[in-house]
DNA sequence: GTAAAAAGTAAAATATATGTTACAATTTGA
DNA sequence: TCAAATTGTAACATATATTTTACTTTTTAC
């Protein structure tokens, strides 16, 4: 059984930078994305695996570079 | 009507980068990532929004940031 | 010029990101 | 303390990313 696409886990600091920012909960970052405070809570808890245009807007909005945010370690 | 997220493209310069790499076709590309070449194709194109693990992988094959390869204009 | 390789594309099926609703657990501030 | 705010989580529904198969068009190399 070879490697698969799944066993590259996506980490992410998504939590600590948004407390970082200051007075932003769960959420109002949601919200500013355009995502379910649900979603939001599922990225954070590294759960899965969401889309690049969700990662770009919590970046733009964390004012963040994605490649600070978000990586796989291998 | 407010605006949506599918309201914000995501452009990408992966086949730029592709080939400027050299000697790195489509396939190639694809099959690194552990994608179809379909959806390397469909990505290129800019016809869809990948997943975050997805453009990680190709960031990290073509040795570039994600940054510089996917961006929102707004 | 022509054959082979690479790239573009499309329909249908499947996997999974995201939404909806609802409730429990934890943290925060008075 | 204790109530309110925030966060964690779960089942089910929906939207869409990705696969599979297959074919056409374009590019490349001889």
């Amino acid at each position: 059984m070879s490697l698969e696409l799944k066993d590259f886990t996506v980490k992410n600091k998504v939590k600590v930078a948004r407390i970082e920012k200051g007075g932003l909960n769960q959420g109002d970052l949601a919200k500013l994305v355009g995502v379910t405070r649900q979603t939001m809570n599922l990225i954070e808890a590294q759960k899965y695996n969401p889309t690049i245009r969700v990662c770009l807007l919590i970046s733009k909005y964390l004012e963040r570079p994605l490649d600070e945010l978000f990586w796989i370690d291998d």
